[in-house]
DNA sequence: TATGAATGAGTTTTCATTCAT
DNA sequence: TATGAATGAAAACTCATTCAT
């Protein structure tokens, strides 16, 4: 999963387009647009990519690895500050999705790819989980160790919660957002209390 | 809330639609190919709806009441049954999502609105989750008196639950949702097993 | 030049259709919103005439022939009040036009009229100018004997003069309407009173 | 009052423009019949004006310069050659309106301005009209001095003089438009004979 | 007489893309 | 690498008109 080098105009429209996609999603995204706001006209944008699907496709990928090594991180630290398993990232994902326009253009794009890159986008979410799933997994296995069934219902849990921090993420307030985390990890902590 | 009484040329319009909402999104979808679905020329749709955000909203309305009222019956059942509480609309949602063109359009509506109508969008689609909400307090209540505070945290996780469940719906298998079901009532379940 | 009998309804929808026509044009009226000022559907309104062409002509000819016999009531009104000739009208044009979505609607029409009905419209109001034009030499041959010759020439000129009011009234202001009158007819009577 | 640096292609808009909007207004003009007179598609207009708007107001600047310029020299010539102040317009306006589309365009436009711009038709003409004024005053000041007040009623008449040629261009034959002329010239004439 | 439904032709406008420069 | 010009296709929407009821 290698990134392109890509020139320092071509990053200027990523720049630009990130922000324009996570905000208007693909079909509501005008080309004429991003290219104003990288400087340029629209026809230049070519010189750069190939198509509009060239120029989301690079945009996604380059989102996705900045966001898997943000979760990364995440879980690093976490273990370095004693915290119980995968509960910086859910405290952490509302000032995460309020700042980078990487992250609000992943989730929006995972949840309803435009239809025809779906695939594309689909499976490079899929590692983004990936990645979630490991981090959790790891953390949870520092603690005890676990049966790989066991590990794998708890990982499926997490990831929904994630997921449906996700949503909140998206429509809801966060205020909302902080009920919801605290509830979830409380069933989480709750259950994993039994395994004792 | 109640609906517009609609010609029946009206309603295939609006049969028509929601399946192409569902599918392709409020950008996405031509007032065309919906016209021609519903077996009528483009200018046609003009005589019934004002608009193509008119028609979206009616659309939206139409299909947020049924999809209220498939969860009310279900959680009347899930209490005829004597399931636990919650699992019926957890266990049942994906057949729901495959069957019904009006939770897929639901769904895709409230999880990414056009901006041009967010704020009809977003306040209908709490008015579901509250149904959501109360039928799962409800239930939950059948068994034992909880304190109002306990209450809410176990209505927001469910909530949160149901969101993961349809972020699910979205964009994965069966397979995979069945799991990330079993996963997150496993939780539910433990948790709430913990305050006898 | 006889006007139809028209029904109720029919009479309804030329009173909405000449203010609107006056107001936005032949061409930006449509059949819609005239249809709705006069309390009735579209569709309703080919039960009265058989086209926009059809009701732009009916509502021409009657606006024509009420402002034909405004002009023959001011002539006969000034020469009861002894007002010099042709004063009258140019005097009480500016409060007819206000009052009189017909003149407004004529002015409008004569002036650009629709390429369609073009000679219709031009040969109609060559008669409204023809009117005018005979009230004012049957004024002038009031005061003394006129050559034929000497006649036409005053007639062109108050003719033209009338016109500039009506482009004043088109475009400018009561006051600037005021000044012009007042500079014109001033032309005129200097003219005139070197006739002795 | 700058006119903008337009590209070769943007001028020939403009030209194919001024015609049509002359003879049909700017309703009843479509861009599609502008763009084919202009040698090239639709969708291309908009790569030099931004809608229809902006093109119609475009050309009528230029027309508006063009005229103002057309009557400024006419009054220079006037008094090059000694004649009677502000006969040389009046003589030469019909010869002008057959053979400038501009002219046309601007009295059409000055008459019945669209409504969506009718503020910068208005003020836009009555600079024209300015232009008009101001030349005929100096015309009349080089015969002897006036004072302000007879010199401002004299104005107000040459305008309306104007005005009142200016419709009997839009109307009526060549005939009738040399004989109104005569007619209002000889008023004026007559007028102006009787202050020394 | 009135109307709801339908429609063909037309409108302005947007868009991704191409190409010569 | 950048861009001005051009374009085909498509969008939403409007309109005068027709027709069965």
């Amino acid at each position: 999963m290698l990134l392109k080098d890509l020139s320092p105009s071509a990053l200027r429209v990523c720049e630009a387009a990130v922000g324009h996609f996570a905000e208007y999603g693909y079909d509501a995204s005008s080309l004429n647009e991003i290219a104003q706001l990288a400087g340029m006209r629209k026809a230049s944008l070519y010189a750069h990519f190939a198509s509009k699907d060239a120029l989301f496709v690079e945009v996604y990928q380059r989102a996705l690895a900045q966001e898997t090594a943000f979760v990364e991180q995440g879980f690093a630290e976490e273990s370095g500050n004693g915290l119980a398993p995968g509960h910086w990232l859910a405290l952490h994902l509302a000032e995460r999705y309020s700042a980078s326009a990487e992250l609000r253009f992943v989730l929006r794009t995972a949840f309803l790819p435009p239809a025809e890159i779906k695939p594309i986008v689909t499976s490079g979410f899929e590692k983004y989980l990936d990645g979630v799933r490991e981090g959790f997994c790891q953390a949870l296995q520092l603690r005890h160790s676990w049966a790989d069934e066991q590990l794998a219902v708890y990982a499926d849990a997490y990831l929904g919660i994630i997921d449906s921090l996700h949503v909140e993420l998206m429509y809801a307030t966060p205020a909302a957002y902080a009920r919801r985390a605290t509830a979830l990890l409380k069933l989480l902590d709750d259950s994993l209390s039994l395994q004792r």
